[in-house]
DNA sequence: TATCTGAATGAGACTCATTCTCAAAAAGGG
DNA sequence: CCCTTTTTGAGAATGAGTCTCATTCAGATA
């Protein structure tokens, strides 16, 4: 789909000492291609519906990588199933999920971030990463 | 164990319109008396070798009553499995998880907490609750 | 205190996301 | 094209949590 994305996701898979195949570019097309927060079945099954035979084992073994590889992110909106969305080129954000809706909204603050690490700091441990969801409803007219 | 915290479970029973039962005793009993954050296998299993013959489902059953009514604090650590700690007289924090160690450590931040609320609003919600996990490393002496 | 009725319990079946297994298929260097 | 190693896929396994329903119990009432 994308030419460049491709040779990035060579460029992984050589680097982790993984081989090329079609399921895993077929993955990674998925997700790349819907900037959506989709859960793992809905990827194995659009991937079918793309003519494109693969496993579920496959596609949580190849998000594994893409995670690992900084090209997706796993998020955890606490229902259960996880959600992922491409990284490429992506700003670091958080999430808001409206528990009316359902919605997902993103959004990014720089001073929550330096607040998260300053934090970290104060205990004496370096900040790795976090999770972040607030959990809203919409604020009445 | 607790004389004055039987009253409370007794009373907010009373309110849901539940029976006091030694299950939902024990069930708050073991969640009170420690104060680590544990998760329900573990409950469980202090509960029955405590003595008291009590079942996964009456566990997780009591442990939702409590979490709906303040008397304890459910949180998603991001492993599948959730971790339970007494919310009684117990002021708001998140948690910071050491991914070297596996230490739990609270926190609270007065600046982080109006920050959220700040940030939900000028989405145009309200925020209801939220999910905070600072996954740390200890810094380099 | 004995009776009674609906709520609570427990054992185990079930759900559902995710991981594992392993025989068969495919990648890719030579 | 061959050969070795990796990857794949079908379905079994796992594991936290939920559900079912016959049996037991709480607690209001007489």
């Amino acid at each position: 789909m994308n030419d460049s994305t491709i040779q990035i996701l060579k460029d992984i898979l050589r680097k982790e000492g993984l081989r090329y195949t079609k399921q895993r570019q077929a993955v990674w097309d998925e997700i790349q291609n819907s900037q959506k927060h989709r859960d793992a079945e809905d990827i194995y099954m659009s991937i079918r519906n793309n003519g494109v035979n693969v496993s579920r084992a496959t596609v949580y073994r190849t998000i594994d990588v893409l995670v690992k590889n900084r090209m997706v992110r796993k998020m955890d909106v606490g229902d259960g199933r996880n959600r992922y969305e491409p990284r490429l080129d992506d700003t670091h954000h958080d999430h808001m999920i409206c528990i009316e809706t359902g919605k997902i909204i993103e959004f990014y603050n720089e001073e929550l971030e330096d607040l998260q690490e300053k934090i970290a700091e104060e205990h004496g441990y370096i900040l790795v990463r976090h999770i972040h969801q607030l959990f809203v409803k919409p604020l009445k007219k």
